[in-house]
DNA sequence: TATATATATTGATAAGTATCAATATGTAAA
DNA sequence: TTTACATATTGATACTTATCAATATATATA
């Protein structure tokens, strides 16, 4: 499968959207996604792996934590333009 | 469905994709798009749908024909994005 | 009006996928 | 070495989806 679907393919899930949006933060462990997600530690752990393939997220452990972090900059990228001219990017509101 | 999922799960079939890219070269008739993207008819029509309910492209009869163009401006943005540094983009060949 | 052309719709089928509960694996602490 | 914790894997199930052939609809032309 070529890059540019691939990308598309691990954004177009709504719980992969989420965990991708919240690794723009930083790195984060699967303690810490599994309940902002809302979904089953098994569920979460089904999709963290996707991502892996689709390359856009990286693991990394830390005695028994494993931590995943978003690697892919083109989606980093993308998200920000698709969050102009939203609320959701704070810095955008009216003053 | 929010618009940033909307927007990914257009661009996550190989088909719709295919579709896209054709139309940043500008408006095409169904009968053109249909031997590009080597799917039959069928298939291309509901792909079409597709797309147009997800908000990414608009539909226009002229005749018996129906022209299809890309809408979606951050559409045509995230594609330039993720073409930039690909053989895709001729323009970024070294000289 | 009859025919040809362009596109949409439908129904069937196969393939893919998201989710969960249960279980396995790996690591650290007692 | 036993126990607890963190994460991965598996198997089952339900849901979604991509595709095609056949058919319907809409428009233009003879």
């Amino acid at each position: 499968m070529r890059k540019l679907l691939k990308i598309f393919k691990g954004l177009s899930d709504e719980t992969r959207l989420k965990i991708v949006e919240f690794l723009l933060d930083g790195e984060k462990c699967v303690c810490e996604i599994v309940p902002f997600t809302k979904r089953t530690q098994s569920t979460v752990s089904v999709q963290l792996s996707k991502l892996e393939y689709l390359g856009i997220i990286e693991s990394r452990r830390e005695g028994r934590k494993i931590y995943y972090k978003l690697t892919n900059e083109k989606v980093r990228e993308i998200l920000r333009i698709l969050n102009k001219g939203t609320n959701q990017d704070k810095d955008n509101q009216k003053i």
